[in-house]
DNA sequence: GCCAACGTTGGC
DNA sequence: GCCAACGTTGGC
């Protein structure tokens, strides 16, 4: 099993937003990167851990856990010309583009905060933390994981 | 709203 | 294949 965090605005699409969907399951359309759509299409299993993390608000942070539930698709939205996601260069013969299906498995107690990730000495080698990175889709290593989860979950 | 960092595009 | 220009991300 692996572990991942993806990134989400929560004004378009929280981790509440995933909980109230149909069976708290939403398909990750919309990845536009080459590097994070590999990871979904070659890497994201069925059973993945997923740190869901809002990005670009007050207060940047982890929110919760969810899980991979189905592997890698095509992203029809790609197809879409009504879409804000569409791209030419994509059809159904040959979809450049892919996206997976997680689900919505548990709320954090307390939010793990970008600041207090950056303050623990454990995560220090995150890629989240690195400078400059602005993947929405990252690879967590199981300590990482395990760690944020206590921080979450723990009074 | 600012701006640094990064990815993509397209002319050459 | 280089690289300038442009668009996007995302913390602050």
């Amino acid at each position: 099993m692996k572990y991942w965090l993806l990134k989400s605005e929560p004004n378009l699409f929280s981790f509440s937003d995933l909980k109230l969907s149909n069976n708290s399951t939403d398909c990750w359309d919309g990845v536009r990167n080459y590097q994070a759509r590999n990871y979904m299409r070659d890497d994201m299993k069925r059973g993945d851990k997923v740190l869901f993390y809002h990005s670009n608000c007050k207060e940047p942070g982890v929110e919760g856990v969810a899980e991979v539930t189905k592997e890698a698709y095509p992203d029809y939205t790609s197809f879409d010309t009504e879409s804000r996601f569409y791209d030419p260069k994509s059809t159904k013969e040959s979809p450049r583009w892919f996206m997976v299906d997680i689900t919505w498995k548990e709320a954090f107690k307390k939010r793990v905060t970008l600041k207090i990730m950056k303050n623990t000495p454990e995560l220090k080698n995150m890629k989240l933390l690195v400078k400059g990175q602005r993947l929405s889709i990252q690879p967590v290593t199981e300590s990482e994981f395990m760690k944020i989860y206590e921080m979450g979950t723990c009074l």
